[in-house]
DNA sequence: TTGTAAGCGTTATCAG
DNA sequence: CTGATAACGCTTACAA
């Protein structure tokens, strides 16, 4: 099909000398002593002949590929665009490239990205895939695979991990609706075999426990996925209730999305009848309709950051920090106000 | 750093046979005949020492890598992260993985990954990048190394490209503004160093032109790239000027984001004062304030159809279709209406 | 049915 | 300063 690649050895023939001097010429370091006529002659022939190193062979000699491999659940939720962005910035600036795997949210398919970028020898890898099995992170541990664990931790404390302050979002996020008057505060919980999905669920548990104020089970709905549609879903086991909240903490802002999507059908006022806050402050967030109320993450900076604690890593320097925890903040738009008088009647029955 | 890795041969020492055997167990075909029990020791050996084929020497040896590149101007933008899905899911099912590269619309990264792609073996390449010079393109018809182009074709009209119908999707979107009564339509135009960007501005002139409308200079401004930002920039100079439009279409759906936030600022009503078409139905389009009218185009099957078309090619499989062109469909939302009486009396002097 | 050997395209080491 | 050689880990004729 294609023509027959031009290696080395025909770089070498056409510049009358042998392919470890190409080799040398190409990618020797300076103090390299080689004669100047030599270099022209060959940089001449490799351009003559549009020469392109092997990839393939090179890492395999090498035993190293600069390349990293990242994990993904669902590139399809704006957080996660964001971060990649990021982390292609940072490892494309130190000379490494990036294999992107989307899991689809899947065991299955994250075991066997895994497996592949495994054997493809990338020097490192990103997991932002928030279920990753505990047994896949322990394994990578024991083989001390460096990896770093973006956007969702994992139980052990000591890996390297960068993440954002999800107690102290979700706990500005809820201590805003109360601020505001909100005593009915409905939680729409991420899928609980992420770790993201416990930490956010448990921060809001224990803000409204700090609060003295019910987070019983009839305020609370786990949507199945991180996405519009599981938040809609779980939305209508809460907002069709008798006692609906005034207010709903959303896990992520597409789930509060969702939310806000049932809202509307219902022919609820947001935030008139129902206030939303969401999580991420994904792009466009102040355009929906209300704009949305949300906790802001640094998702570039957090991408960043996680490729130069991974790079590091292979490289081998010194990690001072091996857990970075990096400030949310609150962004108050539409989506939440005062409760008005109709709703709060269900405020004294709470 | 990382334990040494497991090889082929490991595994044949191990289970008492050749490296050449383990490879035939492994990963040869059915029909090659191999005692049973030599079969079973082998895989033994190879789960026990958890073995991973080297893809890289695999790779080398074969001449093949089973992996396809793809270029993406911009992953932030929410049209290829649905075509990308679509991409991976086709290319995945086929026993293909995928190197994703944001060239974040720079002619330099574009080429820099594509050397990257290269040098990587990758079967084929999909390219997204519609900034891509024609240039590259020539370099690789050239070459005949395989490629696909998607969402946006080439000039050439041989190359393989699965491509959303550009011209009747534009034509309908200012068809739909031109039955509503508008007369004065703006025209925000993507970067025409691009194709899309092209092809979209000339079928919006052709439609105007059709209709007998103006499609003066005044009324159309360029945005520097196809986010949200170029859009609202572009805006100012439209809808500042003496006689603004009383419709504007974006040539895509985050240009018509930027003209609604623009909009917003100066206090136009939407679609009161002014209505917006966007073009390619971003996820949550009907989300927005107000929800957004725009060309659904059908990303997901997109971006299946080129990872097909990739692949067959690849393998060598006959291609009915060097270029297939999928319908689009004007979604119409809430922000595009009738002219007011206030707007209307701009109609009179177009 | 399985082992032997060569080679895929590089680069590091050792001579010269 | 540059050439020869071996090895990275795998697959595939060919031989046994």
């Amino acid at each position: 099909m294609a023509a027959r690649r031009v290696t080395i050895t025909d770089v070498a023939k056409a510049a009358n000398v042998h392919a470890s001097t190409v080799s040398r010429v190409l990618n020797g370091r300076v103090e390299l002593s080689l004669l100047p006529e030599t270099r022209e002659r060959v940089i001449a022939a490799a351009t003559r002949l549009g020469y392109r190193p092997s990839a393939l062979a090179r890492g395999l000699r090498l035993r190293r590929t600069f390349t990293v491999g990242m994990l993904v659940p669902d590139i399809t939720n704006p957080v996660f665009p964001a971060i990649i962005k990021g982390v292609e910035g940072a490892a494309h600036a130190r000379g490494y490239h990036l294999i992107l795997c989307n899991t689809d949210d899947s065991f299955e398919r994250e075991a066997s990205y895994l497996r592949v970028l495994k054997e493809w020898r990338v020097d490192g890898i990103l997991i932002a895939s928030s279920s990753t099995a505990d047994s896949t992170i322990a394994e990578l541990r024991r083989e001390k695979f460096p990896f770093v664990l973006v956007n969702s931790a994992s139980r052990a404390s000591d890996d390297l991990a960068v993440v954002p302050d999800h107690r102290q979002g979700v706990s500005a996020a809820i201590d805003h609706l109360i601020e505001l008057g909100h005593r009915r505060i409905g939680l729409i919980a991420a899928p609980q075999t992420t770790m993201t999905g416990q930490e956010r669920l448990l921060a809001a548990r224990a803000t409204l426990r700090r609060h003295h104020l019910a987070h019983e089970d009839a305020l609370v709905a786990v949507a199945d996925s991180f996405s519009e549609a599981s938040g809609y879903s779980a939305a209508r086991r809460l907002l069709l209730d008798a006692e609906p909240p005034t207010a709903v903490f959303g896990a992520n802002d597409l789930i509060a999305l969702g939310v806000i999507r049932l809202a509307r059908e219902l022919g609820l006022a947001i935030p008139g009848d129902l206030s939303v806050v969401g999580f991420n402050d994904i792009p466009q967030s102040e355009l929906f309709d209300p704009p949305l109320t949300t906790v802001h993450v640094p998702k570039e900076e957090m991408g960043v950051l996680a490729a130069a604690l991974l790079i590091d890593q292979v490289e081998g320097r010194h990690i001072e920090r091996r857990r970075v925890v990096l400030e949310t903040q609150l962004v108050v738009r539409g989506s939440t106000a005062t409760p008005t008088v109709a709703t709060t009647s269900a405020m004294r029955t709470a």
